[in-house]
RNA sequence: UGCCGGGUCGUCUAAUGGCAGGACAACGCCCUUUGGAGGCGUCUGCAGAGGUUCGAAUCCUCUCCCGGCAGCCA
């Protein structure tokens, strides 16, 4: 065992070690939880998980795996008003989805609420505990300010036997909402606010998503918690700095009972992303008012919506394990999460053609009715996915950005006169340009060299540009949806004066193509299938709203554009 | 300004008294049948001032700056 120790301080030591896991090394080393690395990842079930989630779960997780411990998933189902199945289901689905297995290890706060309330009766009889009838806004006065202390409650002496008896008829139902409640009997003069005599338990006439009608009483996530990690044997309790305050309080309970095992709460900074928001009270607003389609929109942070947009978990998990534990605000840039999406989708998908915005060419000199298959690699990263066959035809689309019949000097595709390789076809040179009455180009004409099938000249001439096409009459149809950043500012946050956070929304956040054309590959994708578009991006079948005969593909993210950095240094 | 926490390249994050390193971003160059990928390179940083020390991002003192906390939410 204390090799294995060894070993794995040594296997740590050389990849990046976070302070968590100095931590637990540290404990590892004196043996302080007897050698057991034991988390959790415990949600309240009041909405959708999103990236910032992702982060603790692959934290708590992770280290628990990294240690050969064990990792609880535990809903922290303390305030049913707030909570509800639904919830507690998509959350599940999330967690799985990115690859974690808390086995059978599913808990819920509320599967303790008997035992909690024995430690609160206990409590009471130790004298630690006491019912109070201040209302909500006495009590706030008696709490005091942040510079100044608090007053102890008139009815912080209560009798022992006459606590017993009216935390029994708060349970029992006797008293409505807010008459009561069971505080912990600490220090109303403390500098720690939360130590002023915290209300532990209060009445709350509503039913449970689980326990239904059963209590009428709930505990306060304070009181929760740290009796729920201890219950579960947890060593390592990771939560986010606002909860640093609430430190002394977890260890203050769990040493007035007096419990064998008092596991360490440790805290850390939660992820912050730019360009996007990440309260749920913003995010359920963005739902509300219709400016995305539900909690699953591809442009949310939520795990659902970026699991929709195409993103693997892969992917996440590494965007995790770059971003670090520390515990200092952190602002991350959007485009490492991207970067990681493109590392993993890079190595991983087949790549197709398909054109979004078309433009018709035709090839005068190509036989009317030839159609020639022409070999297509699948994915260059990786010769095992093999090769397939794109039909070529006489007419053709491409995509409208790839003909510029004025080039700037750095552009080196179609325009006319030029020659451009057609990906994996021929050579072809532009010889025409047809126009409707309004002036936009409608039509190319191009001749087609036929020495250069399959996109090399036996003469070595050289073209600079590639561009990729797919056969007008083999073509699939389908909707692609381009996704971009949510916000146009780096922090919606921060909201200058008569302005909220919705003044910020990026108006081109998704942008639907009807009329793409895809190469007939792609007829038979299924929902969910990611593919890189060559030369434009990464994209997913929408997992909801894609059919068979009605394509719908949404843009996870675009590829590195080099092109786009030019156009814009030519400005 | 009560308590708690935090300040290292533009952004994250390492270095735990011994060469300030990595990733992303940016910018070059090379390569390329994706203006993708890849390769090579460049740039930029210890909040400030003192002190201890042979040696300080690291330890001490002071200052400055940022964040959290006054729910019967979590």
């Amino acid at each position: 065992m204390n090799n294995d120790i060894e070993e794995k301080t040594e296997a740590s030591a050389s990849s990046s070690i976070n302070f968590i896991k100095a931590i637990i090394l540290d404990d590892l080393k004196t043996n302080k939880f007897n050698g057991i690395v034991h988390t959790r990842f415990p949600p309240e079930p009041n909405g959708y998980l999103h990236i910032g989630h992702a982060k603790s779960i692959c934290l708590n997780f992770g280290l628990a795996k990294e240690f050969n411990g064990q990792t609880n998933l535990r809903f922290d189902d303390t305030n049913p008003s707030k909570e509800d199945v639904e919830y507690v289901e998509s959350i599940k689905e999330d967690v799985k989805w990115l690859g974690f297995d808390w086995e059978d290890r599913e808990f819920f706060a509320s599967d303790y609420f008997e035992q909690l309330y024995q430690y609160a009766v206990q409590l009471i009889n130790d004298g630690k505990a006491y019912v109070c009838s201040l209302s909500a806004d006495e009590m706030k006065t008696y709490r005091g300010t942040l510079t100044e202390p608090g007053k102890e409650s008139p009815y912080r002496n209560r009798t022992i036997a006459e606590n017993l008896d009216l935390f029994e008829r708060m349970k029992a139902g006797e008293f409505a909402d807010g008459t009561y409640v069971l505080r912990a009997k600490i220090d109303m003069t403390s500098p720690n606010l939360n130590m002023r005599d915290p209300i532990i338990y209060r009445i709350l006439k509503v039913s449970h998503h689980r326990t239904a009608d059963k209590w009428c009483i709930y505990p306060m996530y304070d009181f929760a918690h740290g009796f729920s990690d201890m219950i579960e044997g947890i060593t390592h309790s990771i939560c986010t700095l606002e909860f640093e305050n609430h430190r002394p309080l977890y260890d203050w309970l769990l040493e007035q009972v007096n419990v064998e095992h008092h596991p360490q709460q440790i805290e850390f900074a939660r992820l912050n992303l730019n360009y996007t928001v990440m309260s749920k009270r913003k995010l359920l607003q963005l739902v509300q008012d219709g400016n995305v389609s539900g909690w699953d929109d591809p442009r949310m942070p939520t795990i659902a919506g970026i699991r929709r947009r195409g993103y693997t978990p892969d992917a996440i998990r590494n965007f995790a394990e770059r971003i670090g534990v520390a515990k200092r605000d952190n602002v991350i840039d959007i485009a490492l999460l991207e970067h990681s999406v493109r590392e993993d989708l890079n190595k991983k998908s087949m790549r197709v053609m398909a054109v979004l915005k078309p433009l018709k060419v035709v090839i005068e000199n190509y036989p009317d009715d030839l159609v020639e298959e022409m070999d297509a690699i699948n994915n260059p990263e990786d010769p095992e996915m093999g090769t397939r066959k794109v039909p070529f035809s006489k007419v053709l689309y491409i995509e409208q950005d790839d003909f510029m019949e004025t080039p700037s000097k750095k552009y080196f595709r179609l325009s006319p006169g030029a020659e451009v390789r057609l990906r994996y076809a021929y050579y072809v040179k532009c010889t025409d340009v047809v126009k409707d009455e309004n002036g936009n180009i409608i039509e190319i004409k191009c001749t087609y060299d036929p020495l250069t099938k399959g996109g090399g000249s036996p003469d070595g001439r050289k073209v600079k540009g590639t561009i990729h096409w797919v056969s007008a009459k083999h073509a699939v149809k389908a909707q692609v949806r381009l996704y971009d950043r949510l916000f146009s500012v780096e922090n919606p946050d921060a909201t200058e004066e008569g302005k909220t956070f919705k003044d910020y929304l990026n108006p081109d956040s998704l942008i639907k193509l009807e009329n793409c054309y895809l190469e007939p590959y792609l007829i038979n994708a299924e929902k969910g299938d990611k593919f890189q578009f060559e030369r434009l991006g990464y994209f997913c079948a929408d997992p909801i709203d894609s059919e068979k005969n009605n394509l719908v593909f949404n843009r996870t993210v675009t590829l590195k554009d080099a092109w786009a950095r030019i156009e814009k240094n030519q400005k």
